[in-house]
DNA sequence: TCATACCGCTTAATCGTTTTCGTATTTCCA
DNA sequence: TGGAAATACGAAAACGATTAAGCGGTATGA
């Protein structure tokens, strides 16, 4: 724990392995080589250069490693929400931790890719990428159909995606398609018949979901009215409160309702508590994601949980994976399941009406 | 947006300005003053040059300006929470996201500093802050009290703080003492004489809001009997549950809870359903923080929201300034305040027996 | 007329590491 | 004992950038 105290106005003292070798009265490349433990080198040589090291407080320059070795154990992040970024969002927050600590248990760093376009010379991603040579990046919250992110991940960096694929570039993926007919098919032994679904805004989960929620309601036998099925975006609790309301107008009004996220629910029972109406009691509700908070308020929330914490494992292990060992790390998708959290939001009901 | 497409198997042309110079048939040194724009060559040959690095799609390798400069353009934040990291905490993410933003925007780059141990040399913060050459770190969230954290703010890194002081280092706090007058000012004002306080564990920022809240009450005349004051600590929805039951349970039962955070505040939510009360008319509560959660539920949560969009822009600022210009820059403590949020978990008691 | 200043560019040193190749010393075995 | 092989180390060239110093040539001023 003794460091050189710093010495200039400006700076410190950077002890380099020039002042070691001087101090061993070896050459630079003997003391390079005792510290990567290369063994060319005399053993008890070895050890002294690196008690000597130890002493003088020597740890490596980042800069001058990387410019030799290409390699910077650093991987970059991009997190790009539109309104926040996606650091304000519980799922991808909960992933993004995950992840940090995956990567940093096995040395590596973790920069966020820079969205702002200000950096000299850097003008997109990739560029942004290479300069600061990231051994690779993870994709985990972003839009993905723009021109710059197909330009990434075709830039040749080693790529792992979050929720989203591409061709030939290694994905991590929540199973929605699973988790939309575990969360639908719950409710339906629950006894609900009529169940609308407030999805969220266009895009490859949305799809997903959806197309499972259709999918799964007609295994079921379930007829859903086109009336059923609003949008609202995500983690929008406004959309969701409106849309709510719309599905309460109805002449036959659902007996539960899916929502995009656990967020845009909390706008639902607004809505629904304001129509002087209870939860479960009156009417059922459901979320996806499993934030925290949902645990912790009455009624808990019934909700598809994902699991962030293997999500972001999986994300940065493959991820590594495809850096230290590019040959033989297969170029795949791995899929993550969720389960459905039960909470009080979701009642029992006798199947009465048939629609 | 036109990149070279990678040549090698392992990786892609880097074009350097070696490249670029037998390219323009002028030296590296000329090159690189004309992308520096300096003023010691020929307008046009600067033209021309920087013409063909566009071309040529030059971008800056970090690693070597690096070296050369000692300057990383790249910031360390320290994120470390026990549990979960930060990360997960809706306050410090919102500031860490503001942060971000704010940096980006300067063209600086955010790393975590890592803290898992197992980087290779680098056994400490400060050892890792240095190896990486971060010009300046920002220390939001991590065990203040740690002897670590004290190497680090003395290593000579420009640094700021987060709701801590050392000395001699400069911080940004949210005013918590004003915060806590103000909240309880106004359930004071909306006519509760009796008022618990559920503070969080031990740290400088509970002390402010605790010794705030003994100051407020007495400059308010309020007499706070000492099984009014609990301890649970932040973020702890089941020790807030508990803590609230024996508030419930007293002879005479506060007419008012406030929280160490609107977490927590969520757990008092439950406890007191639990016992079949309504919020606000049996018992009304307060939160702190401000999470975005609490203006989305029913009843909304009153609560002291803090200014994170704030926070973070001026620990981006004040790390920057500090960084680019040392000799000027104040070492100061900012100080941001926060503002009541009304939601309708407290109510407007008509003042009836005095305790 | 000569010293000076500026212009536009090049040369070369340097940042801290890694790594190849060469060489001197020792070891080993026939 | 001779020679090959193994061992232990050093010299030097990179990696890609910055920057001080230098150098001819032209313009300026006293």
């Amino acid at each position: 724990m003794v460091l050189p105290e710093p010495m200039t106005e400006e700076g410190w003292i950077m002890v380099s392995m020039k002042d070691i070798s001087v101090a061993c009265g070896v050459s630079v490349a003997t003391v390079s080589k005792a510290l990567n433990d290369q063994n060319d080198i005399g053993k008890e040589t070895k050890r002294r250069i690196c008690q000597v090291a130890e002493e003088m407080g020597y740890f490596p320059n980042t800069a001058a490693k990387m410019l030799k070795t290409n390699r910077s154990y650093n991987v970059g992040v991009l997190f790009n929400h539109e309104d926040y970024s996606g650091l304000t969002h519980d799922y991808y927050a909960f992933v993004l931790d995950s992840l940090k600590r995956t990567v940093e248990e096995k040395g590596y760093d973790i920069t966020f890719v820079n969205t702002s376009k200000r950096r000299a010379g850097a003008t997109s991603y990739l560029e942004h990428c290479r300069s600061r040579g990231f051994d690779g990046v993870a994709i985990v919250c972003t839009d993905f159909y723009s021109p710059e992110i197909l330009q990434l991940v075709r830039g040749g960096i080693p790529i792992v995606t979050l929720d989203h694929l591409f061709n030939n570039v290694c994905a991590v993926m929540s199973n929605n398609v699973q988790g939309m007919q575990d969360l639908l098919t719950y409710v339906y032994k629950k006894g609900h018949q009529r169940v609308a679904y407030i999805h969220g805004a266009d895009s490859s989960v949305t799809q997903s979901r959806l197309s499972s929620f259709y999918r799964t309601a007609a295994m079921l036998g379930l007829t859903i009215p086109d009336e059923y099925i609003q949008m609202s975006p995500y983690r929008d609790t406004k959309g969701a409160y409106e849309a709510t309301m719309k599905l309460l107008d109805l002449e036959k009004p659902p007996t539960c309702i899916l929502y995009p996220d656990d967020f845009s629910a909390f706008g639902g029972f607004n809505a629904i508590q304001e129509r002087g109406l209870r939860i479960p009691d009156d009417i059922s509700v459901a979320g996806y994601d499993g934030i925290r908070i949902a645990r912790h308020i009455e009624p808990t929330l019934t909700t598809l949980r994902q699991d962030t914490e293997e999500l972001g494992r999986l994300v940065g292990e493959k991820l590594l994976s495809l850096i230290e060992h590019p040959k033989t790390t297969l170029v795949e998708t791995l899929v993550v399941e969720g389960h459905v959290f039960e909470g009080k939001s979701v009642a029992s009901v006798r199947s009465t009406s048939k629609t």
